[in-house]
DNA sequence: ATAATATTTGAATACGAATTCATAATTATA
DNA sequence: TATAATTATGAATTCGTATTCAAATATTAT
């Protein structure tokens, strides 16, 4: 392979010192306008370019950051993704992608995150959230959860208000008449689900209505589907469904399809993240928008303006959303 | 912060040189069970783990991968991510990933991928492929294009049989006599896109037929969206559309429906990659699979088989891929 | 038991850039 | 102009691991 030229090279052919090569590409320190420019020339005649790692080993950082996503395939985090990566990028931070599917995996990545002393992890995996972010601080890597929070530690995090949302879902839906009410949830044991169970069912127990189904499974578009198969059969009065995310939800709404009801006539379904593919004809659904580009603009100014774990002392921001009203809700009165 | 232990510590601890620390981690060469134990233990109790860029500044390899993905959002590549990811992953390599939007910020971080001395890079971007492949080959970069590949150059390459798969779709459509076809593909200028209109267009004329309307966009649900309602408008006789891809067919089926035509009693409609919503039942599409398992397959048996691009002798490997038969296309005998 | 061979081990060095510290060159001040 | 105060520069060292080379130890053959 043709060797990568080296800070040493550059110096001989531009007649200084290593060192004053370093400074020049470190941008630490001034260095003459006549050996800069004599420098950049050298560094572009041999096609220079620093190499990371022995930058990051002598300033112990890397300008790498670890983005854990629970599920690529969900197209809601697909765009967390794209965003993050187009913030990130253009500040000159690289991401290390790693989708969490199963937790052995996981483990073992995350071990492996430190040994490149990457700068920050974000997670957006709520299963995988207090262990993970317990390992990487301890070894002083910012954390910052995405969309969930953990209750009892410390953890950077910013979140959508859940509660609050499931609240005003579930008010729109009372609002508009309904009386039959079922969750089609992700897992129950993440703070998504138990804050908009929470919510949701509040405000119906406030409104004495008892007539309400949960039902736990994942977020994704099979377990939609089958869920809402499952709950159709079992209860056929049931006039309302709020999901736990789009996916969800898109996979309900082709399920109740198939069984031959129609949406939003005979059952109103409401989901959650709005994604592309709530505002697409075929689906048309009322959604709840969560703030992603203000949520994702938070971690990365924290990440640019606090580069290391000193500052990382646990805030937690809640941000709003709003509901985006489309054709999958329909008045009963 | 709290300082992380290097080898020396755990030499130091277990009463062993730093050399043998290290011959036990890198795994090089034998070391005694004894002090393997030792050791082992002693970097347990310390947390040690190796610093990859003190190894990869010594070893002059790193065990990160780049993969360059055009958008994320379409989830055909989401699923190709997460695949390679799985795969990868497991053999312990790192993804750094690279959503390339524009082709601004695609220049400037391929030359950052280059400061970290990657291993390889997978290329999933028609437009960025020639370009960037040649100046990461000139720095001993292996590069593998991913659905893609360019004609001049000797890059290694995996890719869909696209001319073929066309010729099927085409033949297809023929012999359950449709009359009046259209073709609503990506950019004109990428290998895909031209390969399936020649496939497509030659067995029409093979069959005496004129009645062909071509018309490039991007591989956006959007373009998808807007190219077949002005299609529909400007043609109304239009039987059938083969898409570029699943997600333009997508938007088409949608403007198609939401203009007041039947899918697939007016209008059938064939699209490319049998993406998951493909299978949904609001869309039930017609599409051709390509083998996505098979190409990684090949693809990280190359990168974990050759790490050094000496045997990046620019090998093209062309799959099949079959006709997944839905509900969007229907007979008109 | 001894010689011959094979296996482990440690000391020293390399990898490539950043940085400290001391010196040289420049500029500002009197 | 001489001196003080800045600023720019280079030599030497550091970061943490891998690796070479030579010495030490263990193993096998005789």
């Amino acid at each position: 392979m043709k060797r990568n030229y080296t800070s040493e090279d550059v110096a001989k052919l531009a007649g200084v010192s290593q060192s004053t090569v370093s400074r020049v590409f470190a941008g630490t320190t001034q260095v003459s306008e006549k050996k800069k420019k004599k420098i950049l020339e050298a560094a572009t005649k041999l096609q220079y370019r620093p190499n990371a790692h022995a930058r990051s080993l002598t300033t112990r950082k890397s300008s790498m950051i670890g983005i854990i996503v629970r599920n690529i395939r969900n197209p809601f985090y697909s765009a967390v993704l794209e965003i993050f990566h187009r913030r990130l990028s253009a500040l000159g931070y690289h991401l290390i992608f790693i989708n969490s599917e199963n937790e052995k995996i996981q483990d073992k990545e995350i071990g492996q995150l430190l040994d490149y002393r990457i700068q920050a992890v974000i997670i957006t995996d709520a299963l995988i959230a207090s262990a993970a972010a317990e390992k990487l601080k301890q070894h002083g890597i910012a954390v910052f959860l995405f969309n969930r929070y953990t209750k009892h530690s410390n953890n950077t995090a910013v979140y959508c208000d859940n509660y609050l949302a499931a609240r005003q879902i579930a008010t729109y839906l009372i609002e508009l008449g309904h009386k039959s009410f079922a969750f089609i949830s992700g897992p129950h044991d993440t703070s998504t689900t138990v804050d908009r169970l929470k919510g949701f069912r509040e405000v119906l127990e406030k409104n004495k209505i008892k007539d309400f189904i949960v039902e736990a499974g994942h977020y994704t578009y099979e377990s939609g589907y089958k869920l809402a198969q499952e709950l159709m059969l079992r209860c056929k009065d049931i006039d309302c469904i709020f999901c736990g995310n789009d996916i969800i939800a898109l996979g309900a709404m082709d399920a109740i399809r198939v069984m031959g009801f129609k949406i939003p006539e005979q059952v109103s379904v409401v989901g959650f993240d709005n994604i592309d593919m709530s505002d697409w004809p075929a689906y048309s659904l009322t959604t709840w928008e969560q703030p992603v580009e203000e949520m994702i603009e938070w971690v990365v100014r924290k990440i640019s303006g606090h580069p290391d774990e000193k500052n990382n002392k646990g805030e937690t921001i809640m941000m709003k959303g709003h509901l985006v009203i489309r054709n999958s809700v329909k008045s009963r009165k």
